[in-house]
DNA sequence: GAGCACTGC
């Protein structure tokens, strides 16, 4: 181990071909060929050669931040290593995972280590699953739950240490939690109360941000067990990265041994699609001395039975070629990358709090992102990447990914830091600061819906917005809820929230588009896609949730038995806080007021020319093709969000009345009118 | 006339 001043540059520390990239639990699962037992493995970790130095430290230190490159064991073996000294055992140890699936097979990793029973010493709690005892040390949680417990308790009493891990990712959740923790720490230390140990724990980057964010606490680097890379860039820059791209595969396909699989980043599913198909015609008409090649696709949007496929060898003598989104960055790890193609680019979503307008674009990646793609290549063994780029256009990138907090609409955020009690909203400290408008375009949509309200020069929150904070949805939609009773239809905009608050139910493959459209007819209304999802469900719960049906209809099962998930949670805090439970049957007319109701702000209305106007700032939208909607006109609509790609698009209609949407804001309206009669 | 990166409470 390494012990540095956090002024020191950590990034000389990586040799060449060695990036930064952060540890996975699979690198553990798949750890080698031979047998080990428990006890072998850990002491086996780089790691555990610095465990009393380790431990030394972090008894003394009251923040610091530990810096560790792949397969160094820290996230396993910290947590162990303070239960191991007596550190922080007198209450719980929390360590936060940005993904649930990370936080479940840490926590079970652990746990066998302990060798005790999952939900005894060691558990996890993530949304819907609370795996844990009054007997829980230590406790693997999804940094989005952790700061759902803190509203409950800023202080986190429950907690002696927090373990914020994978920091360098940046999550929304992960940079309002550097906040909680710190405050926390401090009011702890005031009061005189137990005190609050932080670790933060990341890959390379950022490191003199967090150490500076926590007051100069100390950086401790580990070393790690990556393969070395190497990196080839291209000569000229390429103006195609597809046919790069597709070039650079078959290149590699006719050099290499067969047994090298090739992980190539591309940016979305239909150039997947597309880049698919073109790689499975092209290697069907190969020389015959040539290996045969096994083209996958994977993104998010393909059903989880598919997306397993990449985890299966391929047949002997052939190669694996897996076409992915950056899903493949952090998400799911592929064993056995021999070679990656990296073309540096990504789809990703930015934010312009001007015009309150998410733009879904293809950009380049950031210098961070592309090492994390190069890692991919050196899990098990060494590993070569092709950058579709040269070195030059390289060292133009951005360091860093611009954080997730800089980049979206934070009227949740705000209200979350609203009922936590943090005395100015505009102030909080955060490690990366949004733009001031970008706050205030949030306050003034929290104002706008009744949220919260301004005393003197302060902003608070309302009994309304506190109820609305009890809900773990955006504030549009906890509006939506709260508003139902007056409509009589809370049972109906349960169900509709929860459709929309989960991947969608809608499984469209491309090929088989007929069949859906003749499966779909059944359910689809005129009055737009919220009342249509509404029918899809009722027609899945009358017919006893069953999996034929789902398949028959196009229908995602495991998304929609999420949506049971998630209206029971949302029906319960509807109890909770004393709502009474009404069905309006076969009325939808009261529904879609309630919807206008609370989605007032995004109201469209169509112009004499066919065309449609957002009716706050008359910009120009049309109807995504996704919507029931899309081929029809309705007068007047209510949207749940714009989106940016080729043009600005509405996605999730529902047909209102206009004046439903005078009756929801009379001020707002009039305000609205009077600019655009000048 | 034509389309959707990725998480999470």
């Amino acid at each position: 181990m390494n012990h540095h001043g956090h002024k020191q540059p950590p990034a000389k520390k990586f040799k060449p071909g060695s990036p930064p990239v952060k540890p996975k639990m699979q690198a553990a699962i798949h750890c080698g060929p031979k047998k080990m037992t428990v006890e072998e493995q850990r002491r086996s970790l780089p790691i555990y050669l610095a465990r009393s130095q380790i431990i030394a430290q972090l008894r003394k230190l009251d923040s610091v931040v530990i810096i560790g490159e792949t397969g160094s064991g820290k996230t396993t073996q910290i947590p162990q290593y303070l239960y191991e000294a007596s550190i922080g055992r007198q209450s719980i140890i929390a360590v936060t995972q940005p993904r649930r699936v990370a936080a479940i097979s840490l926590a079970t990793r652990v746990s066998e280590e302990r060798r005790t029973e999952l939900s005894k010493l060691v558990g996890y709690t993530v949304r819907f699953e609370d795996v844990t005892s009054e007997e829980t040390k230590i406790k693997f949680l999804t940094d989005g739950m952790l700061l759902r417990e803190a509203i409950g308790d800023p202080l986190l009493r429950k907690y002696s240490v927090v373990i914020l891990d994978e920091a360098h990712e940046r999550t929304i959740h992960t940079d309002v939690l550097f906040g909680v923790v710190k405050s926390a720490q401090k009011k702890r230390k005031e009061q005189e109360k137990q005190p609050l140990k932080i670790i933060i724990m990341s890959a390379t980057m950022d490191v003199d941000l967090f150490s500076e964010y926590f007051n100069g606490a100390p950086v401790l680097y580990l070393e790690g067990r990556q393969h070395p890379i190497q990196i080839f860039y291209t000569k000229e820059s390429q103006s195609d990265y597809l046919q790069a791209a597709l070039v650079t595969v078959f290149q590699v396909h006719q050099e290499v041994p067969a047994s090298h699989d090739i992980l190539v980043f591309l940016t979305g599913q239909e150039e997947i699609e597309a880049m698919t198909k073109t790689c499975r015609d092209i290697s069907k008409h190969l020389p015959d001395d040539c290996p045969k090649m096994v083209v996958m696709p994977l993104y998010a949007s393909l059903p989880h039975s598919q997306q397993l496929r990449v985890f299966q060898n391929a047949p002997k003598g052939q190669r694996k070629v897996i076409l992915s989104t950056n899903i493949a960055e952090t998400s799911i790890t592929i064993p056995g990358i021999k070679y990656v193609v990296d073309t540096g680019m990504v789809k990703a979503k930015k934010y312009n709090p001007e015009s309150g307008l998410e733009v879904l674009a293809v950009q380049k990646v950031s210098k961070a992102q592309a090492w994390q793609r190069t890692g991919r290549a050196g899990r098990e063994d060494s590993g070569i990447c092709y950058r579709l780029y040269k070195e030059e256009e390289f060292e133009k990138f951005e360091e860093m990914t611009v954080p997730e907090i800089q980049r979206c609409n934070l009227a949740s955020v705000m209200l979350q830091l609203l009922v936590l009690r943090v005395p100015n909203v505009h102030t909080f400290d955060f490690m990366s600061k949004p733009s001031p408008d970008s706050i205030q375009a949030a306050i003034d949509q929290l104002h706008l819906l009744g949220a919260v309200e301004r005393k003197g020069d302060q902003i608070v929150l309302t009994p309304l917005g506190k109820k609305m904070a009890a809900f773990p949805l955006e504030p549009k939609f906890s509006k939506t809820i709260l508003l139902s009773p007056k409509f009589h239809c809370t049972e109906e905009i349960l169900t509709i929230v929860s459709l929309l608050s989960v991947d969608s139910v809608l499984h469209n493959p491309a090929s088989k588009r007929d069949e859906v459209q003749a499966a779909r007819k059944k359910f689809i209304s005129s009055e737009g896609d919220h009342i249509t999802l509404l029918n899809i469900y009722r027609a899945f719960k009358n017919l006893g949730k069953n999996k034929d049906w789902c398949r028959e209809n196009f229908i995602n099962g495991r998304n929609m038995t999420m949506v049971l998930e998630v209206r029971s949670q949302l029906r319960d805090i509807c109890i909770k806080l004393s709502m009474p439970m009404e069905s309006s049957r076969t009325d939808t007319r009261n529904i879609r007021q309630c919807l206008a109701h609370g989605l007032f702000m995004h109201a469209a209305e169509l112009q004499p020319d066919g065309t449609y106007t957002t009716v706050d700032t008359h910009q120009p939208i049309a109807i995504h093709p996704s919507s029931i909607l899309f081929h029809c006109k309705p007068a007047c609509v209510v949207y749940n969000e714009l989106l940016h790609t080729s043009k600005c698009y509405m996605r999730d209609l529902c047909v209102v009345d206009a004046d439903w949407l005078f009756e929801a804001a009379p001020d707002y309206f009039r305000r609205k009118l009077r600019t655009t009669k000048k």
